[in-house]
DNA sequence: AGAAATCTGTATCGATCGGTACGGAAGTGG
DNA sequence: CCACTTCCGTACCGATCGATACAGATTTCT
């Protein structure tokens, strides 16, 4: 009855959904953020949801699924200060945005500490592999849009000429990961807040 | 019949222990480290260390146990750059040391790539609590221990005064994180060193 | 030799894992 | 009304989880 509102006009035949998509995605989302996919059971994860396992699998297909989705809505959302950095003006503010962002999305009060694209699954045994290899790729193709934009970054003259994108983009990610693990084991948004600063301090002049 | 040497001269009563207790410790640290404290199961353990589940818990006592004996290992082993680089003469050489073994730690050949200390319980269900909560501490202690040397480095003049050492020390250690975040995903270690040396690019003056 | 102590392999424990079969409930179309 | 479609709760599947009971094997001490 909630949240289903067909958009083509006519109500879709048969009984209708009785639980929001959305917001069972978000609260399965917050799970994995908090404990891993390996270490969300079935158990926590459809008793934060509100449904049954039967609902769950007719609505998402696995527990995998259910990951992938998770993670999109996670980028979509939590995440999102990453396109939105991408497009500041200069290649200092894009990278002070990018670390200010990620310090906030980990330390946010009312979310699990971290980020959900490294402790979701770094290390695994085999039935959390998957899950392992999308984190990454997730985190790689960060550094792709990163590295993007300071390629275009060097092309505008907004970066020294002979700068390497490559390597900026790498060590901004590795510092926003750094970041997700600190604030993971309990730092605050204050002490990340100056590594970022530190982080950006030696930044190339434009 | 191996490596049970009594150092206490007498041969200790009943039958000796059929396995070397270093060597299974050891190879229970790679798995811990390559699959996590939740990923890693008994089997995977017992069948890496080459005993019977028996054995394991009548040497070792549990699977948290082991983990415990297992991360004590990965200190005195892998991560034994740390309390090496704390030796250096100067800060500046410190924190060389200090990145460039953990880029060394995370990418070496022959062993799980990345830190167990980071991967081996980052995010966790209920049965990782306590191995997620070790490896916090065993985290912070690696930030104590920097802060204490560059407060002493700034006692001595090697800082420039007013220099702030837990930030120095936390910074240091989200860099060491996030390079280890990197090791997990694949990245190699010239790119890594790249990352070590942009980080110390700003290092105060001496 | 015989008692005592310790280690090891098998076989198993109850609990939980991810995933599903099935039937009744609840909505649509005619 | 009725046929049809879809959702949902219960009850259950085989597999695996961490952990253990027990008996036989192996060693030291007396």
């Amino acid at each position: 009855m909630i949240g289903n509102v067909n958009t083509q006009g006519k109500a879709p035949i048969g009984r209708p959904r009785g639980f929001d998509v959305d917001q069972a995605l978000d609260r399965a989302m917050r799970v994995f953020w908090e404990q891993g996919y390996e270490g969300a059971s079935l158990a926590d994860l459809t008793d934060a949801m509100g449904i049954s396992r039967t609902s769950m699998y007719a609505a998402f297909g696995s527990k995998e699924d259910l990951f992938h989705k998770a993670l999109q809505r996670y980028t979509d959302g939590p995440a999102a200060y990453v396109p939105r950095a991408l497009e500041k003006p200069t290649a200092r503010q894009v990278a002070t945005a990018f670390l200010d962002g990620c310090v906030r999305a980990t330390t946010s009060p009312g979310c699990p500490a971290g980020c959900l694209g490294v402790q979701g699954s770094l290390a695994a045994g085999e039935a959390g592999l998957s899950a392992r290899d999308t984190l990454a790729a997730w985190r790689n193709n960060g550094i792709s849009l990163l590295r993007e934009r300071f390629q275009r970054a060097v092309d505008e003259g907004d970066l020294p000429a002979g700068t390497d994108p490559g390597l900026l983009a790498r060590y901004l990610m590795a510092v926003a990961n750094g970041i997700a693990v600190q604030a993971a084991g309990g730092a605050t948004r204050d002490d990340l807040h100056m590594v970022a600063d530190m982080a950006l301090r030696q930044w190339p002049p434009t």
